[in-house]
DNA sequence: CTGACCAAATTGGTCAGACCAGGTCGGTCC
DNA sequence: GGACCGACCTGGTCTGACCAATTTGGTCAG
């Protein structure tokens, strides 16, 4: 069972990474022609069909377009949601602003994910949700990070079991899976306030017993808020935030 | 140019129909394992190369999981955001239903992106929106759908670019990538009260004008749940909502 | 000089067949 | 019965080739 699996890469990951990372840094103007597989193969010791596979990936990234005849390079804000990790890897892109912006996001498709469960909730099932608050509650006064996250999911879980909005749920997997491992690593703000931030969840959690579906938005807007404060407020602390320069 | 190239799709395209469409059918049950790429390929009548291309698609699309000794079928809700209008071809969900999550959630966006806009915007840049609202308005009174559209990206780019939210830049795309083409076929309920729809972008457009991202944010939210309601009370008129039925 | 036109070079799309390293799985031996 | 080991299978990589379509650049008529 390795874990870090670093440098175990595949060839087409390692070239992956590469052609991501000129296409991100703006080597290649939008709309330019990428090299030719043949070339690309050649220049990357690999043979074609390798290649071939990047290629399929960078397209699924929205960062290409294939046709016949040449391989055209799109314009970033073409992309998916994918290619976010990997801006944040290259550190073109101020992390805490992009984190910001993820709890924006985060936050607001919570609040709906409360506003739709309530509204077709039967009692026990907010009982259900609230307890799921209280576990995110309590993970916050044992500033248990691995439960917080997990009792976190939970609640979304719970939610979108209630209301069953498939595409809430599906942006809700990219977003975990693109940046939950991302955002671990920066801590909040040791500075922050818990306390609100634990009443932002009681108020969350009275909301959801009592059916109050504006409120319980409202109180999620409220936690995610604190959240991002928490983050931007952050004093560019340790790890690698070093801007960047590069882009275009 | 030629515009319409349906059978035009690549051999790597047409068997990824046929797998995606198998997968998500529920053929494979989650955890199984997909024929290895030479049962498929044989199976295809195609070539290694071509079956390991759409595979990597899948893997992409969040369907199947390869590791070395085997590609393992993953369960649909871990799925990416793109797989969902292949879930409308397939006709494996309510297409209504599905729409009116797309509305819920890009209403809520929608929302929040007026909301930080607004946050961050000039005099002029909120006249400038007004006149994308404008547009939106005279589109519909002119009953000219491709104004709408057209107005309404221009809308949401104009938001976008004055806050820069990168991640809202994002899913928008995906979700519009992924469903304005769908979307569009299903027109709205001719029943719909096209005066409360134009009061509700009024509305917008006022508070807008005022820097009420309150009042901006509620009419957004407005006139998405009017668009909703709009689809929801179709009476399941005209094209190929043929129900379902194959689904486990 | 401009424009249409045509042919060569280039490109992506497909194909067949091969080898390797690492997993899978069944049979064997203790 | 359980640990062990070897044959088999799988994905990962590679080579070299052909096709169809586009791109490109030159040619030629206006």
């Amino acid at each position: 069972m390795k874990e870090i699996v670093s440098t175990a890469t595949s060839k087409v990951d390692e070239i992956l990474v590469v052609l991501r990372t000129e296409i991100l840094r703006g080597q290649y103007r939008s709309g330019e022609r990428l090299p030719s597989e043949r070339d690309l193969s050649a220049r990357f010791e690999s043979n074609r069909g390798a290649i071939r596979e990047v290629i399929k990936k960078l397209e699924q990234l929205g960062l290409i377009e294939v046709n016949p005849g040449g391989v055209r390079v799109l314009p970033i804000e073409a992309a998916t949601l994918e290619i976010v990790p990997h801006l944040m890897d290259l550190g073109t892109i101020d992390q805490r602003q992009l984190i910001a912006q993820v709890l924006d996001v985060l936050g607001t498709l919570m609040a709906l994910s409360v506003n739709s469960a309530l509204a077709l909730s039967t009692q026990a099932q907010r009982e259900d949700i609230a307890l799921a608050v209280d576990s995110l509650i309590s993970s916050i006064d044992k500033n248990d990070e691995k439960q917080h996250r997990e009792s976190f999911e939970l609640l979304g879980e719970k939610m979108l079991d209630i209301h069953g909005n498939l595409i809430l749920r599906l942006i809700g997997n990219g977003i975990r899976t693109q940046f939950i491992a991302h955002i671990r690593h920066e801590n909040l703000n040791p500075n922050i306030d818990l306390n609100r931030i634990k009443g932002s969840l009681a108020d969350l959690r009275k909301a959801i017993l009592l059916n109050n579906s504006t409120d319980a938005s409202f109180a999620i807007s409220q936690h995610f808020k604190l959240m991002k404060d928490a983050i931007l407020t952050l004093p560019t602390d340790k790890s690698n935030l070093t801007g960047d320069g590069e882009n275009a």
